[in-house]
DNA sequence: ACCGCCGGGTGCC
DNA sequence: ACCGCCGGGTGCC
């Protein structure tokens, strides 16, 4: 029985939940939050022992516990009676009382010096009116387990052990009375296969009966495939429908959350929202379009204007509009476009709109327009005096209907759905707008992007929709970010699985975001481990796991040791939010979309012979140095070196020009300094060259690179965390010299190397050239329409093809990281476009743009170079061999025969056979397997 | 009357 | 709180 219905007898209604409920209530839990911020993650976490307890001060707060419901415990430093103060507080972060002075001392001890993390679970007595008993367990690092022992004695308290041998029985959880399934003995411990088995599958074939199919608004002009009206259908359920979260059921007058076990009078919020996690290429855009045009308010399309008649475009150029009044107009146009927003002729407007994609006919039937981050600033003043003249305004609604949608919104409904992007797919998106929605549909759409951005939230928040980037977002974070103050009807993070790392300031700025409903749509929702969840949860706002220790507590540590009870509460967790199918998943036996086939075939390379000398003089070489540093153990501190020695190779399979001017030496004599310069410039090089290689924190391609000054090479935000949590003590991980925060080296991303040496000097081809040119001759004799993809890791030798590229009369376009924005969309539509005169070949530097570019005009994809991560590859040949694929795609990698390029593909094997074997390993037995790595490379 | 005992007031940190 | 603790009133049985 809960505590409540006791205290019906002694307080009133409105005392009971006055506090719980009122606004106080609100900041007080947020207060919780703040100070739980920095909630650690609970990996390698070991529980020292329980400790019995008792919670004071009951009668003073209204915060009420459930039988079997944990409780948070907060330190309360601020406390006037006692320094030493521990709050007490319920799921919801009300407050429930203190922990008795005493035991508050000696828990502050432990607590204050983050010795232990303790945690608190109420058995009985949660009806009492004065105290309560309280289970208190001790959590931490095996090796500061002592140290919390002798501290706790020293008040006169002694842990028990953690009963039983397993530690995995069911201590983590309630034993509330309605949580029978934690009862002793039915948590089973599952085996690493199991588990990863299961975790694998997480992801895997959610998408059962959900629903029907939902057909999209008018305003959409692409039809949806069969299985994006069942996304469709789903979304739109999941926005309107106010379901209980998972876990919660109702019992009686109340809400009970079956694994906190705890309950409340008023509904938990619904999380309007999910994960949409389908496969690369299903159409995750799409589908969100139509939601955004479809789902609108109380299941209504989203009320936008229609042309009328070819003019009334016309008709607004024609009116000399000044650009702040053009602006001022569209930010008044409140939740009901009365305005029309054509403003395609401003000058201060620049309009993304693809000629070649308007009907020859109807120059101004394009009517989504887009700002481009250029008009002038537009004054709050200006805003409010135009809104005063509102009245004239209406006259132009004569000139266009209102669509489909016969309900008004009322004027404060929130309108705009923000989207955050990767910059890499942010052209894609302007694309897609442009091409499904139907030409005669008014929909406005602002890119905040750029310096010159529109920061007024009057004209935000009158938008259709709003598309930025997550570097925006977080550049504006703090500084009286605009797209804060906004009430959004849905904010949309695209590629949401960018955001995993809760202490990125990225992720930081996102969670503050205020909206009504909130996506995620993510191909691949989990990259390493089950914490990559936590923060798609707290961004949805999934009560009560958006706080971090009822995530760990209740899901991410019982998951982690195995427990198989935890997992089933993660599947059924992640089930009730997420939609996922992949390319091969199959409704009533027929597949998703049809997808071409795709056939990979490696073509070995023979090394002419002088390549052969070249190559085997420079193996020797290189085996040498780093047998040397075998004998010597300091494999790890000549990285820098080894990765030369390496990249050195692999551009000898590719073409003998690639490889850098023969470096300067320095001599013995050299200073410390000089040689850490030295080797920094090593790195650069290696980075500059656009190789794919590996941060050995989390163990995938570098996302934004640094060098330490150990000359080890991480991602940014990889190790600045190692960094944070270690402070001073940190370590670098490879070679675990000192590492600070402000020596880190930045790399731009894909910086470009003068090139002129190559194209000035003498042009000789190489072997993989030839295999190359070979393969592109004989296709187009085939089939002069058939486009490819050519690969490299290596810009310059993109650029070594050019030449007889050019010879033999390809036309071809070329995409690497160096290439803006603006050009890149340029890139991207000539190749796509099926005219005469389109270029037939792309080259394309592996890394460029990341996921989402769309190439399916190309059929071919020539890998000319393996990458360490196979998963590169696999993204890449993705941007072919996806939805809108015609034709049967065809994959060759290049491998030079008795080479370290066959050594590479090897270990891709291995690692991926590695990868499916450890699961949520962080990879500590995998910075060695890096030397072994490196050995077997060289045939040592 | 420097104690014990009684009974009222009182109560988290 | 049907406790403990505090401090004032009281004082043989």
């Amino acid at each position: 029985m809960s505590s409540r219905w006791w205290r019906f007898g002694w307080a009133s209604e409105e005392d009971l939940f006055a506090d719980r409920y009122d606004t106080n209530s609100e900041t007080l839990s947020q207060a919780i939050r703040a100070a739980a911020a920095e909630e650690p993650d609970a990996e390698g976490s070991v529980l020292f022992g329980h400790l019995r307890g008792t919670v004071v001060g009951l009668r003073y707060y209204t915060g009420v516990v459930n039988r079997g419901e944990m409780v948070g415990l907060v330190r309360e430093p601020q406390n006037p009676y006692d320094p030493n103060a521990v709050m007490v507080t319920n799921i919801y972060g009300n407050q429930v009382g203190h922990i008795k002075r005493e035991l508050a001392a000696a828990m502050a001890d432990v607590m204050d010096v983050n010795l232990a993390k303790v945690e608190g679970v109420v058995h009985s007595g949660t009806n009492n009116a004065y105290n309560m008993p309280v289970m208190l367990s001790f959590w931490g690092k095996e090796e500061n387990k002592f140290a919390v022992m002798e501290k706790l004695a020293r008040r006169g308290f002694k842990l028990n052990p953690g009963e039983g041998t397993n530690p995995n029985s069911n201590q983590y959880y309630s034993k509330g009375s309605g949580s029978q399934m934690y009862k002793k003995g039915l948590t089973v411990q599952l085996t690493a296969e199991e588990l990863k088995n299961a975790f694998d599958n997480l992801f895997e074939n959610l998408m059962e009966s959900k629903d029907g199919e939902q057909e999209a608004a008018e305003a959409v002009g692409t039809p949806l495939l069969p299985h994006q009206k069942q996304a469709l259908s789903w979304m739109c359920a999941r926005e309107n429908k106010c379901t209980l979260p998972p876990f919660w059921e109702k019992k009686g007058e109340l809400y009970y959350n079956r694994l906190t076990c705890f309950s409340a009078k008023e509904m938990p919020e619904s999380v309007c929202g999910g994960i949409l996690a389908d496969d690369m290429g299903l159409g995750k855009t799409l589908t969100t379009i139509a939601l955004i045009l479809t789902n609108f308010h109380g299941g209504n399309p989203l009320p936008v204007e229609t042309c009328e008649d070819k003019s009334s475009s016309i008709k607004a150029k024609a009116k000399p509009q000044t650009p702040s009044a053009t602006a001022t107009e569209a930010a008044t146009g409140s939740s009901v476009p009365q305005v029309d927003l054509t403003l395609d002729d401003s000058t201060d407007v620049v309009e993304i709109v693809d000629d070649s994609n308007r009907t020859n006919t109807d120059n101004n039937s394009l009517i989504v327009c887009i700002f481009f981050g250029g008009e002038a600033p537009v004054l709050e003043e200006d805003l409010d005096f135009a809104a005063a003249l509102g009245g004239s305004m209406s006259k132009k609604k004569k000139t266009t209907k209102k669509a489909t949608c016969s309900v008004e919104p009322a004027e404060d409904l929130p309108r705009a759905t923000l989207i955050i992007t990767p910059l890499s797919v942010l052209s894609n998106w302007m694309d897609q707008f442009e091409q499904h929605v139907r030409a005669d549909v008014k929909l406005r759409v602002y890119l905040y992007y750029g310096s010159e951005r529109n920061r007024s939230q009057r004209f935000l928040s009158s938008q259709d929709v709003v598309i930025t980037t997550y570097n925006v977002l977080s550049a504006d974070f703090g500084n009286k970010s605009p797209l804060h103050g906004i009430k959004w009807l849905r904010v949309v993070l695209d590629e949401g699985h960018i955001i995993r790392n809760p202490n990125a300031q990225m992720s930081k700025a996102v969670l503050q975001l205020n909206a009504q409903r909130r996506w995620i749509l993510s191909g691949t929702p989990i990259q390493n481990s089950v914490k990559d969840l936590w923060m798609l949860l707290a961004f949805l706002r999934l009560k009560p796991f958006d706080v971090r220790e009822w995530w760990n507590r209740v899901i991410q540590r019982p998951v982690t040791q195995g427990d198989r009870a935890g997992l089933q509460n993660l599947q059924t967790l992640v089930k009730c939010i997420t939609l996922r199918r992949t390319k091969s998943s199959k409704v009533n036996g027929r597949p998703l979309v049809f997808l071409p086939e795709k056939t990979v075939c490696v073509e070995q390379v023979e090394l002419s012979r002088s390549e052969r000398e070249e190559y085997e003089l420079a193996r020797t070489e290189g085996r040498n140095t780093i047998r040397r540093y075998v004998a010597e153990g300091t494999i790890l501190r000549n990285y820098a070196d080894i990765l030369v020695i390496l990249m050195k190779l692999r551009q000898h399979c590719c073409h003998p020009d690639l490889l850098a001017k023969p470096s300067t030496d320095l001599g013995a004599s050299a200073t410390p300094a000089e040689m850490r310069e030295h080797l920094i410039e090593k790195l650069r090089v290696v980075l500059a060259s656009g190789s794919d290689e590996e941060c050995s924190v989390c163990l995938e391609s570098i996302r934004l690179p640094v060098i330490t000054h150990c000359a080890h090479v991480y991602c940014r935000p990889c190790i600045t965390q190692v960094i944070s949590t270690e402070q001073e003590r940190a370590r670098c991980p490879l070679c675990r010299g000192e590492i600070k925060t402000n020596e880190l080296v930045e790399f731009p991303p894909e910086e470009m190397e003068e090139e002129k040496s190559i194209n000035s000097g003498k042009w000789r081809t190489s072997s993989k050239v030839q295999a190359l040119m070979g393969n592109l001759l004989r296709l187009r004799c085939e089939d002069g329409s058939i486009k490819c993809l050519v690969v490299s890791q290596f810009t310059r030798f993109l650029t070594i093809l050019e030449r007889p590229l050019r010879e033999h009369g390809f036309s071809f376009v070329r995409l690497d990281g160096s290439i803006n924005q603006k050009r890149r969309t340029e890139v991207i539509r000539e190749f796509q476009s099926s005219t005469e005169d389109s270029p037939t070949i792309m080259l394309l530097s592996l890394k460029a743009g990341g996921v989402g570019l769309n190439l399916t005009a190309a059929s071919h994809v020539f890998l000319m170079d393996p990458a360490w991560n196979p998963a590169t590859e696999e993204q890449c040949i993705d941007r072919c061999h996806r939805l809108g694929q015609t034709r049967k795609v065809t994959v060759t990698k290049f491998i030079v025969k008795h080479s370290v390029e066959e050594r590479m593909v090897e270990i891709q094997r291995k690692k991926q056979d590695l990868m499916e074997k450890a699961f949520g390993s962080t990879g500590g037995d995998r910075k060695t397997s890096r030397i072994e790595e490196i050995k077997e490379l060289l045939e040592l």
